[in-house]
DNA sequence: GGTCCATCTCTTGTATACGTGATGCGAAGT
DNA sequence: ACTTCGCATCACGTATACAAGAGATGGACC
């Protein structure tokens, strides 16, 4: 997420622009990514560009073909319901890690959290309470001190990000998140892993649910 | 893993080939990468090579800096003991997930591998042994019939692949895995996820445990 | 009128050329 | 003798040029 280091090359740079928009839907997924239109945008050559769309090749956000070109990878329901099923249960992971490793001042960062997402949420301010949201999940993943799940966690967040965000608007979906989001606090200060682990695992397996209605509706 | 399908591109051959001399031991940790020397080894010129490494850098295989080049990962044992970590929890999900999906004929052919590892354990055929070991993880990542989550196993197993080798050679250990083997194919058969998930788990942390005995011995 | 084949174009894959930042060595100064 | 500054070299990042495959378009034949 934060990759927002200093970009020391103009190919990151491009793909860190890239990678932004995917997020954002300004460029959709299946969305054809023109080496040569791309390269004119930004006022470089080709090359800088495949080397930035390799790298979101890479990183699962677009697919290419040989010789057919690089397109946003569409997204593919099915996958995106077993992302949806791994995410629970990585989440899961972290936040049973989290209980038994968060030190005290983390604990109260994160109880804080809740906190100001409980005022969001009663100020009625959604794009508030979804930034603290995420910044809620990326505190669990930081909690459980391990540099591997962390990153698998952010890179599956990343790629739902979009549809996880859509969840806030089911009916009562905020309050009931604000509640979960407060058990899996609780457990973790309780340094209850199994009981942190299972709560969030649920939390964000209602999350799936919800994205699966999504998408029996879409369908 | 089994990314022998046929390279469409040359830099998609190449990065198979250096991948394969990272995993291999060729190409050992901290070699530097020189673009111009491998572009001269494979007849090529430096463009595919780059776009080969650049992929290898995003699979963790290799880290680069800007304007200073590539080098195969030194291997960061902290950061090995965390792999290891998130390995076993990762592996316990995709037998508690197999436990409940494996079809018959998928448990029938599971089953006839740990039979078939005996064999190979009793004529103290390590190779055969290793390969039949390596072959059944694999059956249990696809018996999760969950493809995101195989990618990661997958992923993480290649990375550790070298190391989990290494304990073979630790006393006892080929009887040990055989049996937890067993076990682990039990519970998936008696289609009993938390037991086949416990087990597996247990499984991979032993062999974590090994490896930290390993590094505190070389350190 | 439809289908199949040839060619044509357009974009990608690869090669080569150029500029620039980074490392290492040597000389000069303290 | 040690430190420091500057220069040279060398590899990397980027630009440009060339080759080759995939899809499109048109015509010819059935």
């Amino acid at each position: 997420m934060s990759d927002q280091k200093k970009p020391a090359t103009r190919a990151e740079e491009i793909r860190q622009v890239i990678e932004k928009e995917i997020f954002q839907g300004v460029l959709r997924p299946g969305t054809r990514l023109d080496e040569e239109s791309l390269a004119a945008r930004f006022g470089l050559s080709r090359t800088p560009v495949r080397e930035a769309i390799l790298q979101l090749v890479y990183s699962g956000l677009v697919v290419k073909k040989p010789r057919q070109g690089a397109v946003v990878a569409p997204l593919d329901l099915h996958r995106m319901v077993q992302m949806f099923e791994v995410m629970s249960d990585v989440e899961g992971l972290c936040a049973r890690y989290a209980a038994r490793r968060m030190s005290p001042d983390e604990k109260a960062r994160l109880s804080a959290m809740v906190a100001e997402a409980e005022a969001l949420c009663e100020a009625r301010d959604l794009d508030g309470y979804y930034a603290v949201n995420r910044a809620f999940h990326d505190a669990v993943y930081d909690g459980s001190h391990n540099e591997v799940l962390k990153e698998m966690a952010r890179s599956l967040f990343a790629r739902l990000a979009p549809y996880r965000r859509y969840q806030l608007n089911h009916p009562g979906r905020v309050d009931g998140s604000l509640a979960e989001h407060a058990e899996v606090v609780a457990a973790i200060v309780a340094a209850d892993p199994e009981r942190a682990q299972a709560v969030m695992r649920k939390h964000v397996t209602i999350q799936a649910d919800i994205f699966a209605e999504f998408v029996s509706i879409m369908a």
